[in-house]
DNA sequence: TTCAACCATAAGCATTTAATTATATTATAA
DNA sequence: TTATAATATAATTAAATGCTTATGGTTGAA
């Protein structure tokens, strides 16, 4: 996979409310799936199936502690990228007060 | 719309590579529909929607011009966005070199 | 005042994505 | 060993997305 493509399917994987979530849950420190599932209020299939797309996206990584599937962000830019959203996001705020 | 959805809808913009490729071909400058069209291989119609798109996420703001239609990066914050997002990404490949 | 260039929108269809439900896998404890 | 907790995967269906084709609206020039 080339470099383009790497960054679309990132995005792409942050580009959904669920996911964003999870992420942004794991930005301070791992969780097993058992801590995220509670924290949510979706399904543990569906939970499951958005893991897995952040995993492939290569912004996850796992481990399995016993039973329990330890989850953590594994790109440290990935929080410098969701810092830089907020700000984009205030951006896009402040350019609503002038109008 | 609150943050949280706002982050989601430029992220998502953000995750296909049409959408990407225009973007990065208007950081440095503003350019009409008449010089995107031709520097890409999609249908008109085609890059009229994608222009919707990041118009509607806020990413893209335009202006006519005569009968031509300029369009422009409208958030500042797009272009660190997408530096951060060029970092990750060789983070991302620097990783797998340990493998 | 009509024609052509530029661009947007609508409609239709195929593909992809997301959620649910059901089932499978794995590890530990009893 | 068997039962259970934790998690993943498969199958199904509904909804969203992306592309094409066709059409419509503006603007400026002839």
């Amino acid at each position: 996979m080339n470099s383009e493509d790497l960054s679309v399917k990132i995005f792409k994987a942050l580009g959904h409310p669920i996911r964003l979530q999870i992420v942004k849950s794991l930005l301070d420190q791992s969780r097993c799936v058992c801590e995220l599932l509670p924290a949510f209020d979706y399904s543990q299939a569906n939970l499951s199936q958005h893991l897995k797309i952040l995993r492939e996206a290569g912004i996850l990584e796992n481990k399995k502690i016993g039973v329990e599937m330890h989850y953590r962000v594994k790109l440290k830019g990935i929080t410098t990228l969701l810092e830089i959203m907020d700000q984009t996001v205030e951006e896009y705020f402040e350019t609503l007060d002038f109008k």
